[in-house]
DNA sequence: GATGATTTGTACGTATGTATA
DNA sequence: ATATACATACGTACAAATCAT
C-alpha cells in the first residue's frame, strides 16, 4: 500500500542527519560506508543520494562522490537575499488576496506568539514563526512561488542558528517586524507589504551572517 | 577529463527529445524500453531518470517508473504568474547595478533585434530575445534568483509555442516591450524596470495560455 | 478476488576512472 | 611519470510490487 522503497526511508534519515548537523557540511558521503550503517546494498543509497542532489543539499561530481553543500558566506548572503526578494513577493499577494478568514488566522497567530514573547519561549516563537511564514507563503495563491521559497529554506537550514533568538532584544525586535507585517497584509496594503517582509528577513538573515562571519 | 558517463549522455538526449516534443507530457518512460534503444543497461537509465527528476521534467513514484510532467492550464498559469514576478525582480535589480559596460551590451542586443523585426527574422529574433534575458538575469547580480528563472523556464519549455511570434504584429510588440524594458535598465529607473518586465512576460504567456485554452 | 505477466526495486560482481605514493 | 589503491560507474541476476486478465 505504502510504497515506501529503502530508498526513501535512508533519503530521509540522511535529510535529517545533515538538517540536524550530525552530518557537516564539506563532509564526504561513501556508498559503501553508509550501506553498511543501513544495512543495505549500494545501490538504494545511490537512489538516496539522488533525492538528496534534488533537494540541493548535496553537491556530486562523476568518479567522485558526494559532499554536503558547503555554502560561503557569499552564496549564503546570494541566498538570502533571493529568500528575502521572494518572501516579499507572497507577502504582498498575501495582502491583495488573502481570504478574511485567513486574515483573521493570521492576526491570532501574531496575538499568540505574543505570550511567547512576554514568557520568553523561544521553542513556541519559533513555532508560531514559522506557522506565520506558512499562512502568507499559501496565502499568495502561488504553489510555484511556494515551492521556491521551500527549497530555499531547506537549503538554508543547514546554517540556521535557532538559538539566534536568544540574542538580546531580537525575540521583541522579530514580533515588532511581525506586527507591521501582520498589519500591512490585514490591511490589504501591498507596497507595505512587501517592504515589512523585506525587512523582517533582512535583519533576520543579518543575525546568522554576523555570526558566521565573526567565527571565521 | 572530462567526468562524461553513460548517465549523463542519455540525460542529455532525453533531456532533448523531451524539450522538443518528440517524448509528450504525460508519457511513460520505460526502464528496459529506452536501454535497448540507447544500448546500456537499466543502471545508467536510472541515474538519467533521476537527473530529468531533478530537471523537474519528469516526476516518478515508487514502482510506477516516470513519467514526463503533464501541466495542466491551473498550474501553467500559476508558473508563468512566477516567472513574470521573477523576472521582474532582475529587471528591478539590473537597473540599479548593471555596470556601464553591460548596460550597453544589452542597448547593442536590442538594436541588433531591430533588424531582425524588420526583416521578420523569427530565428534570430527569438535568439537574441534569450540572450536579452539572460543578460538581465545576469545583471541581478543574485545567483539564486538566476537558477530558479532557469530552472522554471526549462519546465516551461515543454509548452513553448516558439512560432507565436508568427502571431500578427507579436515581434513588434515585443521589440515594442524591450524598448521600455531597455530603456528603464538602462537609465536606472527601478520601478519602471520591473512593470516593464512584468508587462513583457505577462503578455507573453498570455499568448500561450490562450492557444492552449484554445486546444482544449 | 486471485493469478500471471510485466516492470520496478535491490543486491552484488566487475570494470573504469581518479587520486594517491 | 608510472603504478597502485580505492571509490564510483556499469552490468546482470533476483526479489517484490503493480496491473491486467
Amino acid at each position: 500500500m505504502a510504497g515506501i522503497t529503502i530508498s526513501d526511508k535512508i533519503y530521509n534519515q540522511l535529510c535529517s542527519a545533515i538538517i540536524s548537523g550530525e552530518i557537516k557540511p564539506g563532509q564526504r558521503l561513501e556508498e559503501q560506508d553508509i550501506a553498511d550503517k543501513y544495512g543495505a546494498s549500494r545501490t538504494p543509497i545511490r537512489e538516496a543520494f539522488r533525492l538528496l542532489h534534488n533537494s540541493g543539499l548535496v553537491e556530486s561530481k562523476a568518479h567522485k562522490g558526494v559532499t554536503v553543500i558547503e555554502l560561503n558566506i557569499e552564496q549564503l548572503a546570494d541566498m538570502y537575499e533571493a529568500l528575502a526578494e521572494l518572501e516579499a513577493l507572497c507577502a504582498g499577494l498575501s495582502a491583495t488576496r488573502m481570504s478574511v478568514v485567513e486574515r483573521k488566522q493570521l492576526q491570532r497567530l501574531h496575538e499568540q506568539s505574543k505570550l511567547a514573547v512576554e514568557v520568553e519561549d523561544i521553542e513556541t516563537f519559533a513555532s508560531i514563526n514559522n506557522q506565520i511564514h506558512s499562512a502568507i507563503h499559501m496565502g499568495s495563491r502561488n504553489t510555484t512561488l511556494e515551492q521556491s521559497i521551500s527549497t530555499l529554506r531547506k537549503r538554508l537550514s543547514l546554517y540556521r542558528q535557532p538559538w539566534l533568538f536568544k540574542k538580546r532584544d531580537r525575540l521583541e525586535t522579530s514580533f515588532a517586524e511581525h506586527q507591521q507585517l501582520v498589519d500591512a497584509v490585514i490591511s490589504g496594503n501591498q507596497e507595505q507589504a512587501t517592504l515589512a517582509m523585506k525587512n523582517h528577513i533582512s535583519n533576520t538573515s543579518m543575525g546568522t551572517l554576523d555570526y558566521l562571519m565573526a567565527q571565521k
